[in-house]
DNA sequence: GCCAATGATTGAGT
DNA sequence: ACTCAATCATTGGC
């Protein structure tokens, strides 16, 4: 016991330190000991013993109030000492009885909560994208992939896939830059935190699953700053993707082939040019570009006819003259009617909807502009595309 | 650089 | 949901 000597020494009466007796918790037991002067060797005989113990504890408790303001060897010295001090064993346990009494326990903790949605969602895009996992690229091909597929066939923009790839490469390097210092950050808090507590164990009740907690609510802490990371990231992402992707800003007109494709479907349906879903579908495989782009071109297609049918006309003799040399296709290889015959076949030869005479002189109505009326709409056309036919497909402008 | 052609988008109408 | 009509944005020929 002699080694208490120096920390007894440093107690209250020494006129430093936090003024313990102003603690409103510390006051039952300080104020047992009002001789600045207390027996060292513990002695536990006689009717004293009961204020002795008082005094020790009082004297611990002193010792830790007032250990932060001592220097920090003088603070490494006095927590040896406290360590070895024959009451802490005493101390301790009453403080764990405190700790069950009031309840401090983790009987109302929360655990094990369900995964932050917004996180999975996070994670999810990053991986998709190629930000995170792998590093591969994945998500830039998939981009890639999806451009070309709304923008047809460019096989030609591999100067944008880089354009594309090293800007990609640049948001996924800062982002693992980012990445790696919060959990470093996380990493050393948590060890410093978790230190702290061990450290902390040997004076007061603190469980290891306690301990664990706490690292679960500092995880908790910095996986929100690592949301925020994620979330700017995709945001980045995004907006990378939407410029790139802009079908608008990089479109390519289609390959002639694919033109020819849907001029020839175009006009040898000329009385009716609205391809049916499935024919869509056909036209959509067989030129390479999408079902939407197939709309889009007959949309604009008729749109185009119907305003100046007069520049279409040697257009549409060449498709003309086209579809009458070629023997009527059967079978699969050729789109469905559209809503026209409801038989789900039809023919390109000249017989459907084409008009192999001379082109007409102008001014005058061709039988090309037949399928047109004056109304502006198509003729025989007055029904919704997707329903059933009109029923005149091939009997205005044949004769 | 101009300009027509062309694919895509948008808003209204059905 | 589909089409029309107007418009935008880009392409490609000159």
């Amino acid at each position: 016991m002699l080694q208490q000597q120096p920390l007894t020494g440093n107690g209250p009466s020494n006129g430093r330190g936090l003024g313990m007796s102003g603690h409103p918790g510390m006051h039952a037991l300080t104020s047992a000991h009002q001789p600045s002067q207390h027996r060292s060797d513990g002695g536990d005989s006689g009717p004293e013993n009961g204020h002795e113990t008082r005094r020790d504890i009082g004297d611990i408790l002193q010792q830790i109030m007032t250990i932060t303001d001592q220097s920090l060897d003088e603070a490494q010295a006095k927590k040896h000492a406290l360590n070895c001090h024959r009451m802490k064993p005493a101390l301790f346990s009453v403080l764990c009885e405190i700790k069950e009494k009031t309840g401090l326990s983790m009987r109302n903790a929360q655990e094990e909560e369900p995964q932050d949605p917004q996180l999975v969602r996070l994670d999810n895009m990053l991986l998709a994208e190629g930000v995170a996992g792998p590093e591969k690229g994945g998500g830039a091909a998939a981009a890639v992939s999806a451009a070309t597929s709304s923008g047809g066939m460019s096989p030609d923009s591999s100067l944008e896939h880089s354009d594309y790839k090293s800007k990609l490469s640049q948001i996924r390097s800062i982002y693992h830059t980012e990445l790696e210092k919060y959990e470093q950050a996380c990493t050393e808090f948590t060890t410093h935190v978790m230190n702290l507590l061990r450290e902390q164990s040997r004076t007061r009740p603190v469980t290891p699953r306690e301990i664990e907690r706490m690292v679960t609510i500092i995880h908790r802490k910095f996986s929100s700053i690592q949301t925020q990371l994620k979330q700017s990231t995709c945001e980045a992402v995004m907006i990378l993707r939407s410029r790139f992707l802009d079908a608008r800003r990089k479109r390519r007109n289609f390959s002639k082939q694919a033109t020819e494709v849907l001029n020839e479907y175009f006009y040898s349906h000329l009385s009716n040019p609205y391809p049916s879903e499935e024919a869509k579908e056909e036209l959509a495989k067989n030129c390479g570009i999408t079902v939407s782009q197939v709309s889009n071109w007959f949309g604009n297609k008729r749109i185009r006819y119907k305003k100046n049918i007069g520049k279409f006309q040697e257009e549409a003799n060449l498709y003309a003259m086209k579809t009458a040399l070629v023997p009527p296709r059967q079978g699969n290889d050729s789109p469905h009617t559209p809503n026209s015959t409801g038989s789900g076949s039809f023919s390109l030869s000249g017989s459907a909807d084409l008009f192999l005479g001379v082109p007409p002189v102008n001014g005058e109505q061709s039988a090309y502009q037949m399928g047109v009326q004056a109304n502006g709409n198509w003729q025989g056309r007055n029904s919704p595309p997707s329903g059933t036919s009109p029923h005149s497909d091939h009997s205005e402008n044949s004769d």
